[in-house]
DNA sequence: TGCCTAACTTGACACTGTTCAGATTGCGGG
DNA sequence: CCCGCAATCTGAACAGTGTCAAGTTAGGCA
């Protein structure tokens, strides 16, 4: 049941060894990146364990220091991905509404509910001490996401490179403060599905505040 | 070297006991909260260690589990004091200026640097996870804090008190947001004095744009 | 076929938070 | 004055953590 990866049909391919043998598993850094996103996702952030991500791959305490390094390094690779999968988020938002503002407005609900919807990765993800921080793709992921929202501001607000890089901070500013302050709880419980609505609305409200319709600032 | 406490001169007054008694410690609470937010300022929230805040009041691992029962409870204490300071802040940098938006602003400058010279600590006052989240104390330090805000905003939008809080939501969220990323070192370095002198100016201009002079929304 | 090397294990070490029985202390009541 | 008792703290133990050095296994290339 711990296993993520149920032999539901061994696939046929001949070059994928089976995933269950002794040593060489074959497939172990996979198998500890799917097992720490699910203990993210069970555990949260605090939950992580790098024992436990080894027991879950199936292998020794020490099997994963030999492809990532440490504990450090494992995280950096989830929290890459994370970053990834958060651009593509953002970028899937934008695209499906019209117009600088909407898009825009779609973007920071789409921020947040990846925060709520992923608690402990998104954590981790901004847990730079429990990271590489200065790991050269982790930067880069990170930059990614960011310029998704920048090439969105950079549509609304027009004017200088300066002026779009404040406006930048600020959209970016105000949808990571309201994730972390809604995941601590401070706008209301998130346990059941209805608060999670109302914090939402609240997101679309504080929005709307922020950046109105006929903005003079556009 | 350790020790924080050096005996200078054992304070003349009667009821104190020396500090360095071997059973009864005296001033056990205090001390061990001292000692937490030593560390915390030293090395970080990530840092934290129960038996070394115990090492630094010089007494055995298990003694603080009599005063707070584990270290959720200590640091739950040590938040609380946080959320006082903080609210302390703000209170202080609305007094010294004339005006709403002047007031405004000065929270927001506060709140960040509040944020930014205390790291450890204020990490540790989000850090739900490890506190006890639901202590009624930490709940009532907190609100209180986040009530410097909302009296400031109800003060510059007007309106009805549903757009009061949907404006605090807002200023909260973009501070609290801006702290964050600024210490997970998304603005730019901090470690130098120049860079955070940097970032406290890109706050400014994120205040000015997001709450300019002449808001219409006002 | 045989061997080299990458992949993994084993066992150890220094930590951590927490529990529990017992030692110590000083205060209040006689 | 002093003595019992409750509050306070210690010491030792336990389970669990990350990381390292040294040993073992096996996949693939000569």
């Amino acid at each position: 049941m711990t296993k993520p990866n149920a032999p539901a049909r061994a696939k046929p391919s001949p070059r994928v060894p089976k995933p269950e043998a002794g040593y060489h598993h074959g497939e172990l850094q996979e198998a500890l990146i799917a097992a720490s996103e699910a203990i993210l996702a069970e555990h949260g952030a605090e939950g992580f364990t790098l024992r436990e991500a080894a027991r879950r791959a199936g292998v020794s305490p020490a099997a994963p220091s030999h492809h990532f390094g440490n504990a450090q390094g494992l995280l950096t690779e989830v929290a890459i991905r994370g970053y990834n999968a958060l651009a593509g988020a953002l970028r899937d938002a934008a695209s499906r509404k019209q117009g600088a503002r909407e898009k825009l407005h779609a973007q920071g609900l789409a921020y947040v509910e990846f925060a709520l919807r992923h608690p402990g990765r998104f954590q981790m993800m901004f847990a730079n001490k429990r990271l590489v921080a200065d790991d050269s793709r982790l930067r880069q992921a990170s930059r990614a996401a960011g310029r998704e929202f920048e090439a969105i501001i950079a549509e609304l607000v027009g004017g200088t490179p300066k002026e779009a890089k404040t406006a930048a901070a600020a959209a970016w500013s105000t949808v990571h403060g309201f994730a972390k302050l809604a995941l601590e709880e401070k706008f209301g419980s998130l346990s059941s599905e209805a608060g999670y609505r109302e914090i939402m609305t609240t997101l679309n409200h504080v929005l709307n505040y922020l950046w109105p319709a006929g903005d003079a600032r556009r």
